[in-house]
DNA sequence: CTGAAAGCGCTAACAG
DNA sequence: CTGTTAGCGCTTTCAG
């Protein structure tokens, strides 16, 4: 069975349907201008019974306005850039602006590559995640010519806007409240993930709170890969074996931390009287768990919400401004105490 | 501080930056046609030192060809869709198709004016969850004249193609599966969407397969938002707390499945023996908690991998052919026992 | 192997 | 309020 590939029907098709000029159809179809009601009704009802359904391309061709938004992100396996993307899809609702997303899975050519293929759909700005990327990524983002929000880490120069929070401050906040509660012997649970440069800052952050209180990280462990709850019990109970005298761990997210903490239980070990838990991130899967986790609340999707506002503030900016204002913006990540991390009164 | 805005680079500046006519400059930036190996380099080096980003707007609008896919799915907020994307990216990698995606919230309207938005991009192909759709959103996916690909369930007729698994035999299946171990009393927790078509087809084959067997469920739970794990958990306390003689509990889907075991652990009954549990997708979360919960496979990567391919293989046939094959493909989900239904023998 | 001309479907800008 | 004209930046097609 074979059929000709119909065409698709353009403006000039609903024109000649109901015997008004092409341009008539095109304001009808953008509330644009002043037309009659009559004409007005007769269009809409001409593109309708055919099913019209404008072109785009041709459209912001002609008006050199696109009305995309290129986002580019790691990964979406985890469950933090799916709530950015919430935060974004619930700005961007109701406005003319509609998110792209792309994903590099951590590779700065990927990164490169998907920047590329974005831009040459000439999106009306770009939020991108982290502010590390290769020469040849921000010399696009520079040329570009658009706005740019860089999302998620604020610990760095931006190259235009950026929203995010502070991952080391994050870090030594984390170290500062274990350290209160009376840990010494802490171990450190994460990914083995090099271009996790977030991950790299909260640990740094740490690190350097634990050395200014003459505290050091007693052992440490990495994973890459498999279900991260699973890993965290398996990376628990190995560094358990190893540094059987640890009374705190930190884990570099939530999912470990959570697998950590079920391990913990089903062996009967005193959380956190005989070791205390923290995480990072604040995902929701934490009101679940038998105890809560004690974490710090990445603020995923206010920092999509924030960086899409500032999309939409300055594409509505006249065309030949740059604003003034650098538009950068650390938020408030707070620590969630939990029940792991404040030590039993004895 | 002002700046003037930048024009964006065309063929034409990067035709005059090497004394090569723009067709030439065109033709070597895609690949195309024989352009000799000098010429060839000279272009390659002034579009890079240019820092030259094609208009894909204008170039897609003179070939008439996008290279763009619509996927439009109903959410993002559990892990089930992510999934799909992975198998879709993955599947086109290395292609020039790009996936372009749309969230629908499971609401009909939102899934036709997500839908209209992007066919006005003229995508070569159209991913779609679900087979229930409105009469406008049929008739915009047998206009558009492109390859359309229904995923996630098979269960109904679909437009074009679709890729997906039987819902109803899944939810047959577990019925089956429970009653062959002996579970009489059932209750049931699910979500309170009477738009996830999906979830209601799994209950349908699930309570037509017991009552073949001259069973019915007992009790039932519905809930919606909040953190998945969290209502599994309250659910099953309260509807334990109703109806104590209950000796099986299935869940519409893994994560409360998931709150539902650590609560009945946590009390200290016996799972299986005093109650069984099953749940639904094979999220990999499952692997890291005290029991494996039984559950079934959604094939979710393999969907979307399975979805690209088709709109792969579509797009490269001839322009005016419509393939033989209806391309309907059921794939076999299969239960996971796990450790929550099969019964102790005594 | 390279170039010139025509136009993709729409909208900006200007006339009536 | 409505229509006309001239492109947007690229690729197709055809001619060297």
């Amino acid at each position: 069975m074979t059929r000709p590939k119909q065409r698709p029907l353009t403006l000039r098709d609903v024109s000649e349907a109901c015997g008004v000029s092409e341009m008539t159809v095109s304001r009808v179809l953008r509330n644009r201008g002043d037309v009659s009601a009559t004409t007005r009704e007769k269009v809409l009802e001409a593109a309708k019974s055919l099913g019209y359904v404008p072109n785009q391309i041709a459209g912001s061709l002609a008006s050199q306005r696109v009305n995309l938004v290129a986002v580019v992100i790691p990964s979406l396996s985890n469950m933090v850039f799916p709530e950015v993307l919430t935060g974004i899809n619930q700005a961007f609702e109701d406005t003319p602006l509609q998110p792209v997303v792309g994903v590099t899975d951590y590779l700065p050519e990927k990164e490169e590559q998907v920047l590329y293929e974005m831009l040459s759909w000439r999106p009306s700005g770009v939020i991108i995640a982290g502010l590390e990327h290769s020469d040849a990524t921000r010399a696009m983002l520079k040329n570009a010519a658009i706005p740019v929000v860089e999302i998620m880490d604020t610990d760095g120069t931006p190259i235009d806007a950026m929203v995010g929070i502070s991952h080391r401050r994050a870090g030594r906040e984390m170290a500062a409240a274990i350290l209160k509660q009376g840990y010494q012997r802490i171990g450190f649970l994460g990914t083995k993930m090099p271009l996790d440069h977030r991950a790299r800052k909260r640990f740094e952050g740490f690190t350097e709170a634990l050395a200014k209180a003459g505290v050091e990280i007693e052992d440490r462990e990495f994973y890459s890969g498999g279900s991260a709850l699973a890993k965290g019990r398996e990376m628990t109970e190995m560094m358990l074996q190893r540094s059987p005298d640890l009374d705190f761990l930190y884990f570099s997210n939530d999912m470990i931390g959570a697998g950590g903490l079920l391990y913990l239980l089903d062996q009967g070990i005193d959380v956190p009287g005989q070791i205390g838990l923290a995480g990072f991130n604040g995902v929701e899967l934490l009101d679940g768990l038998p105890r809560r986790l004690a974490t710090m609340d990445a603020c995923r999707k206010e920092i999509g919400t924030k960086a899409a506002q500032i999309i939409l503030e300055r594409s509505q900016l006249p065309e030949d401004v740059l604003p003034e204002d650098p538009g950068h913006f650390t938020l408030a990540s707070k620590i969630s105490w939990g029940d792991t991390l404040r030590r039993y009164r004895r």
